[in-house]
DNA sequence: ACAGAATATATCAGTCCTGACATATTGTCA
DNA sequence: TGACAATATGTCAGGACTGATATATTCTGT
């Protein structure tokens, strides 16, 4: 990777011990990022689904329309507790949650 | 419940708007606190299982033994974040954790 | 192209979580 | 029972995350 796209990824909050870290994260990790990956998808499934604003669902989880962006983006600043909350505050039960992170990467959410 | 025993769990850091939310959680808070028992135990079986120690797998997760103690008893002062990394080290996948999140609460880890 | 709404990005002070450490309790085996 | 290992509980400085705010960018209809 080159050094000027490290660091930019690194302005963001993305770390890497190595450049080539970069695609070759360990299993923990890939499946860390795709667990929030997933959960993130279907936060913004289920926010669109009932026509609700960032704004409004900020309002709902008692945060900020910024931070249901990043919680949206996956952002590394958001922990999985927070989408976690985030989308039991949106009625999804525990048994919904889990079929979303079994659900194969890319595929909508429920 | 009595003043003092709130005092005691509040110590220990469970917080309570009202007396009266103790026994009456919120879905929400419910089904949060559901999940993670069903992570801590499934920390606890799945490190009995590879025979290691509360000591042994603080060193896997770069951790220390009286967190893992605190994770494995779903310590309010744990977040999913962590339980969920332990259970990513020790080599969980994204599925089996769903499948543990599935799981109706009481049942053993696979 | 323009205006207004929605979403994305940047920054930051205060709060919460973390690992580490100390110590207490429990479990186990002789 | 006593010695030792394992687990539980308490505390805290430092770092990570949070909500808020400001601002930029993208989207949507006209």
């Amino acid at each position: 990777m080159r050094e000027s796209k490290r660091k930019r990824l690194e302005s963001k909050g993305w770390r890497f011990g190595t450049a080539a870290e970069f695609l070759h994260l360990s299993p923990e990790e890939a499946a860390y990022v795709e667990l929030k990956a997933k959960l993130a998808n279907n936060l913004r499934a289920r926010r669109e689904r009932k026509r609700l604003t960032q704004q409004g669902l900020a309002r709902l989880v008692k945060s900020s329309q910024s931070r249901v962006a990043k919680m949206e983006a996956g952002d590394p600043s958001v922990t999985l507790d927070l989408l976690i909350r985030a989308l039991l505050a949106l009625g999804a039960s525990n048994r919904e949650i889990a079929k979303t992170i079994s659900l194969s990467h890319g595929a909508s959410a429920s």
